[in-house]
This record gives structure tokens, sequence and C-alpha cells, in this order.
DNA sequence: CGCGAAGTTGACAAGCCTCAACCCCTGTGG
DNA sequence: CCACAGGGGTTGAGGCTTGTCAACTTCGCG
């Protein structure tokens, strides 16, 4: 269900995701962005934020949970195409016509900030660190869609499996885990229709990696046993190594 | 090889294909994108643009020919991102630290324009229309790595070279092709590593399409003989229909 | 004419999918 | 407290899609 939306102005947590994310920010920049009204939605687990063919006027900022962006082909055909973390903006892939490309769906319970298009599109107009910050949350959105793009044309299932837990697991160390494990709230459903594959596919590679010991998965929590190992499988390098 | 570069002010074919994607920009905008210096680079078919590491500081504008933006896993594994036509900008693939994330390799012998990346900041930041335009390239440029995901992820061989077939052929209808058929200087190998298949299967996917009657394709010239139908299978809605 | 690149075809192997059965866990309601 | 249902995970068997290898043809070009 959700919640009456919340509207803040100072030090707005989804501003802060916002502006974490960005690179050199001046005083004046942090200033005008404090000033942005933020509008806070509560989202339920599996419950759309947004559909494909909407049109969008706002930007929104994952401030707590998950969140995944998806296109189908058809009734069976789901494919996802990445997964959004808290700090993580849904919402700029547009077409021409401010229309969404994609649906955008809650994997997890979200707090999710909006803030107006238009609104934003002035700020950054006005603060050229603004700007080039949003510049630099596209460019590094382009750069993911590469990544995926690799995953489903070159690598096997089982580089795809690996390579998709590093990701998941790098991205959270980023943002400051220390643990051994990294939250997980990812069924092999969904991990499936990331990686272009079969559940059942997906669960053998799965299997295949604790076997060899290299992650736990369980209760929702992630452990890499041998980042290393993963890592060199994940890029392609590991492919005559002894994997038994 | 390369022809020493060339240098323009006015009117350069390469601004007016970078704002021909763009959408209303004032006679402001066009002046200060008339005063950019651009340098023009000639580069032979097969020659390298950029490779993956390199550090960026120019956008580059494809005035004449086509290249492909591509990532190599290892030796024997590439896949390549996107085909980019006239008009269209290479070099905004970045990390973080302004380094290219893939090579970008010349197709067929290419003319580019070369513009500084901060000159260009400079301009966007006090023309409105010109940061817009940029903004919405990239965003363009996102939705393509999309459908290349979703081609990559959930599309059979069949679908997967009818929709690129498609794509090629809707970009050029664009850029204002009226005739029945369209350049296609790709071989079949290219299109392989563009759709994560093996040449030998896309060499049977294309055979399938032509004995159908669906397209022709001989002597780098594309011909769609049933735009309708294409575009059906493209986008996965042909499925239990009798085909053959 | 001859060479290399690109395209074509068949036979066979491998990777992945589908189906189907079963297990485990958790929450829910009697 | 138990029964039950449902979601998620696991496993095996068999089939289809796609890859690999290898041979051959065609095309483009010097």
């Amino acid at each position: 269900m959700t919640r009456p939306p919340l509207t803040t102005r100072f030090e707005d947590p989804a501003v802060s995701a916002l502006m974490a994310g960005m690179g050199q920010l001046s005083e004046t920049d942090h200033e005008a962005m404090r000033h942005l009204k933020v509008v806070h939605r509560f989202i339920g687990r599996q419950r759309s934020l947004i559909h494909e063919g909407d049109p969008i006027r706002q930007v929104r900022i994952i401030c707590k949970g998950w969140a995944i962006r998806s296109r189908r082909l058809d009734q069976t055909r789901r494919q996802i195409l990445d997964v959004a973390l808290p700090g993580d903006i849904v919402g700029l892939h547009l077409d021409g016509k401010s229309t969404s490309i994609c649906d955008v769906e809650a994997l997890t319970p979200c707090e999710v900030g909006e803030i107006d298009a238009d609104a934003l599109e002035r700020v950054a107009h006005q603060n050229r660190g603004v700007a080039s910050s949003l510049h630099q949350n596209l460019t590094c959105q382009l750069a993911r869609a590469n990544d995926q793009v690799l995953r489903l044309g070159r690598m096997t299932a089982y580089e795809r499996v690996c390579s998709f837990l590093m990701d998941i697991y790098d991205r959270q160390r980023l943002e400051g885990a220390l643990r051994g494990h990294v939250d997980f709230p990812i069924t092999q459903a969904i991990v499936a229709d990331l990686l272009g594959l079969s559940v059942v596919h997906v669960n053998r590679q799965v299997m295949r990696l604790r076997r060899e010991g290299l992650v736990s998965l369980q209760r929702r929590q992630l452990v890499i046993h041998d980042e290393q190992r993963m890592t060199s499988i994940a890029s392609g390098r590991a492919h005559m190594v002894a994997a038994e």
C-alpha cells in the first residue's frame, strides 16, 4: 500500500543520495539543491513505480529499498534491464516525448523521492556542478547498460551469474558495506530475467558456485568467499582453469 | 591511412549533424554552436578511432561513414555495443575519470568531427537548448542500449536479426532515405558480434529471411520487402504464425 | 587470373530450456 | 498445535537452439 507523501526541503535523504553520487559540488550547488522540493512516496514490494508509456515529469531517486527496470517482449518473456539501489535515479529512460520506455517495480518496499524535472533542470542550468553531476549519472547508467550487453551477448551462464553477483556486491561495498556479507533480496527468478536465462539454469550455476566454495547465498544474504577468483571469472579471464 | 585534419568554423557538417538530432534550438544556440572549433579527421576502414582506456577530451561526431563501438572479453570474444551512423556522437561512453570504456572502430572510411569537450560544455552551460540537446542525445543512447539488452536477453536468433535489420533500416529512413533499399556495409561477422551469435548461425537466419521473401541482402544493400511482418517479428509478436 | 575475404552448407556437439517432480521454509487459519 | 497453501529452490530427463568444425563456393579486387 502507499502511505501519504511527505514533503521536505532541507538535507533531504533523496537529495543527499543524489548528490552522493555526484562529484565535487560547490557550496552554491548544495544550497540550490537544498531548495528543491522533494515529494516522498512509499511503495510496497512488487508494486509498480512506473509503467512503460507513462509520461514522466519527475526525476525519482530511490532513497530506501531496491527496484528493477524491465521491459516485456510478450506475456512470457521479460527482460530486466538493471537493478536500482538506494541513491540511484530512475525515470531517465525516456523517449523523445518524455515517455517512459520501461517499467520500474519495487523489489523490496521502497521509499522514493520525486523531484520535478523542470525544476531540477532549472537548477542544473544555473549550477554547473549539478548539471555535470546529472550528466555523469547518465554516463554511468550508459556504462552499466554496456556491461549488461557484454554479459548477455558474450558470457556463458556461469560467467553471467558471477558477474552479476560481483556487481551487486561491489555496489554495496562502495556504499560502505564493510561486513563480509551484503543484502541480496533477489529471487532466482529475478536473476533469470536479468541474465536472459531460465530459472532452472540459474539455479544450476548458483549450485556450482556454492559447490566450488566461491559464494554463499541464503536468507537474502550474499557472501563472496573468493573475490579474486570471482572477479576473474566475471571478466572472462578464467577459462581453462581447473574449475573443480 | 589518416589524411591531415581540417578545421572549419561555419556551418560545419559535424555541427549540422549534431544539431540535426537536437530538438528546437534557438538562433542564439545555433550561433554559439557555429563558433565551436571542429577538427575533422578521416579514418580508414577498420581503423580504430578510440581504444578502451583512452583518455577522452573531445566529443566526436560521425560526419560520414559508419563506425562500431565494441568491448572485448578475451581474444576470441568480442561484443559490439552499437553501430554509429552519420550524425551520431561517439566518445560519451566514459567512466568517472573521462576514460573510454569501449573501442570505436571505423566500419567504412569515416569523416569524424572532433569538438573539445570542455568548450562544448561551456557552450552547453550558456545555451539551454544545446544542453538539453546533449542530454537528449545521451537519453537516446540509453534507450538504444536498452533495446540491445532486450534483444540479447530475450529474443531468438531469428528475432534478433530481424530486429537489427529493421533498426538499421529505420534509422536510415529517418535520415531521409526514400528508396526501397538502404546501405548495409556490414558483414555477417559483424552482425554476429553485435547480436551475440556465431557467424554460421547468423547466416542461417539471413537465409531463412531470404527464403521467406522478407528481405534482400546483397552487394552491401538491404531491401525490406515486408515491413509490417518484419516489425512484427522484431517485436516478438509473431510467434505461432505459420512461418513455413 | 588468382588471391583473400565473405558467405554457405552439413554434421555433430554443447549449452541452455522445458517439463515435471519434489523439497523446504514461512505464514496463516482452524 | 497442526494442517495447509504458496513461494521459492533443487534435481533429473529429454529436446531444441545455437555453436564448432570443416569444406566448399562466391564475390571483390588487384
